[in-house]
DNA sequence: CTGAAAGCGCTAACAA
DNA sequence: TTGTTAGCGCTTTCAG
């Protein structure tokens, strides 16, 4: 009906559009003026093209394109009611958090899952009880269309609070006492399969430095390893640590040797504790394979950087983040979801 | 004008309003029904309560927590075109990213800074020239306040496509060739502090392992090294690493050993680097500290976990989030910004 | 296939 | 101090 080119003003919102379109960012207005079809039909253009004129679409692509158009989000999700953003909702203390170098490349790997299908990431830490409410506020508040969880400990509040909302979340790692969807790598079979591996190997005395009992980590590990192991698996052979970092390790591991001064073996539930323990056994003169073997957990980023390097098992953590990803897509349209159990791989250095 | 409870419907908005909220999410219009205002009222008092008397903010106080109201932010966006949110931008290869333990450290202190300003952060990555341009849409496509530039290399694209852009943004570190507001550690000052020290502790052939030339932190670092040695930091006591990273470490600490058999202290460019070194010294039969000083920076957590635990330069990172936060909204209040350079702290601990 | 028009929930300008 | 009203830019019926 108009002309396509801005020249020639043909009706009046042309010209209006046109002029303001200089100053302000355009809008779909704008477009529609410069493409010569109606705001509708620009909309429509604009998601999908559905029961629009290939001529019409070229003309609106076009227009979009000369004007620099981009669609204002704010406008948009108030009408549709979805923002196409999700929270990345860590609940734990920071301190510890970063510590865990899986932590990291989660969030990277979940962040570009989410935008291969135009989705946000935004970050938010509920440590204390005041950003937890924080938290739940704006989730509830429909700033977001999802949320992804980060929880490790059992008994987390923000866990409960989730569980029955109307708002749709997935945990990355089994949830402990709560029936929320998530998706974790195979624990239980990864400590199996280090644990065969250090009896493979020949070792006859095999001690676990274990993880938290509050996480599902800590407690699968522990299950896997007594699997392998079964009744030899004596509490005498089983160091708990109270987390999942260095200086724990290198405790868990003094008061293993103490206990078993002829121990060949250790599976320990994290990289980080398996650093740790490494750095017990050279201050007690141990040789690492040679008189006790070492296997970690996660290769994380520490395990080829120790001395020497860890033994452990891979989590796939890029596969987990899209499944993530995949499942909280899918309960945000409403399609039931049901958890995933991701396999582990055994990566072989050289402390074991 | 109308009753403040729901039990006397006066005029037919307050009953519809209150069936409508019975299903939906409350609105704006049903706390004023509620409280018994108009709509105007209760804007007012959700922002600022100015020009609002004592008796109607305690009912609209009242109504929201009765009724559960929260703000619809896209609804307010929309007119008042700000949305509370900042991208935190990455501007690299993200597996590089997170071996950087900083910047997980810098992530949750962003995050947290914003949070006490009711802004929100959203994570975006910018690896790729596709993902670039994605990010560099949505940023200019109003959907965030302002931008938190997170780029170590030199010539980034981002960069310079901010520099002029219209939208706030700060960057994290000193970007090169690029005049966009920064807030940074003091680099040169940090690396004369630890230069000084390992001299001082009477090392007299001192190397430096460099970092990647083109980021502001290898620069400045060996800028510094420089200032405090002088004509004698000759050529033969610089290696130069590709990145900031472990085995980077191991192989220039053994071309420095090579060059310099008789080499009896190092300053690297970072914590990681240092790490390597170390691995290269044992390997090399040199004990640490007693033949070779050696000395990080950065005082991320690997330094508290390498075996000697490593004298290292603290960069002061809480801070330096809460600085980046702090110029970054106020050039989002359009005040005139300017850089930040903090200073940095020496940490003594085992490795000299 | 297309255009016109009715809101989405909110803020801000204006009149009272 | 308050209520009324006009949009913000967009999607989505609903007629045509």
């Amino acid at each position: 009906m108009n002309a396509v080119n801005g020249h020639t003003p043909a009706h009046p919102k042309s010209r209006g559009a046109a002029r303001r379109a200089a100053r302000r960012r355009p809008t779909i207005d704008d477009v529609a003026a410069v493409a010569g079809v109606s705001r509708g039909t620009v909309s429509r253009a604009l998601n999908g093209g559905r029961y629009v004129s290939p001529s019409s679409l070229a003309a609106v692509e076009r227009a979009v394109r000369d004007i620099g158009y981009t669609v204002n989000v704010n406008a948009r999700s108030l009408v549709t009611n979805q923002s196409n953003t999700v929270a990345f909702v860590l609940s734990e203390a920071p301190e510890h958090l970063f510590n865990d170098p899986n932590l990291g490349v989660l969030l990277l790997a979940c962040t570009k899952a989410l935008a291969d299908h135009d989705f946000s990431l935004i970050l938010m830490i509920a440590e204390s009880a005041t950003a937890r409410d924080r938290t739940l506020r704006y989730v509830r508040g429909g700033h977001v269309d999802g949320v992804l969880l980060i929880s490790t400990h059992g008994g987390d509040p923000i866990l409960s609070a989730l569980e029955h909302g109307n708002v749709p979340a997935v945990a990355c790692g089994r949830p402990l006492d709560v029936a929320i969807p998530y998706v974790a790598a195979d624990d239980r079979e990864g400590a199996r399969q280090l644990t065969r591996y250090l009896r493979e190997r020949g070792c006859s005395q095999i001690g676990t430095i274990a993880g938290p009992q509050d996480t599902a980590g800590g407690i699968d590990r522990l299950a896997g390893f007594r699997d392998v192991l079964g009744r030899k698996a004596v509490k005498r052979l089983v160091a708990y640590a109270p987390d999942f970092g260095h200086a724990a390790g290198e405790a868990a591991m003094t008061e293993l040797l103490e206990r078993n001064p002829h121990l060949d073996g250790v599976f320990a539930a994290s990289d980080q504790l398996a650093s740790g323990a490494l750095a017990t056994l050279r201050r007690a003169g141990r040789r690492v394979p040679d008189d006790v073997a070492v296997g970690g957990f996660d290769d994380t980023s520490v395990a080829a950087t120790t001395d020497p390097p860890l033994t452990t098992v891979r989590q796939p953590l890029d596969q987990v983040a899209k499944e993530l990803v995949e499942v909280l897509l899918g309960l945000i349209r409403r399609q039931p979801m049901s958890s995933r159990v991701l396999p582990t791989e055994l990566v072989v250095r050289h402390s074991a």
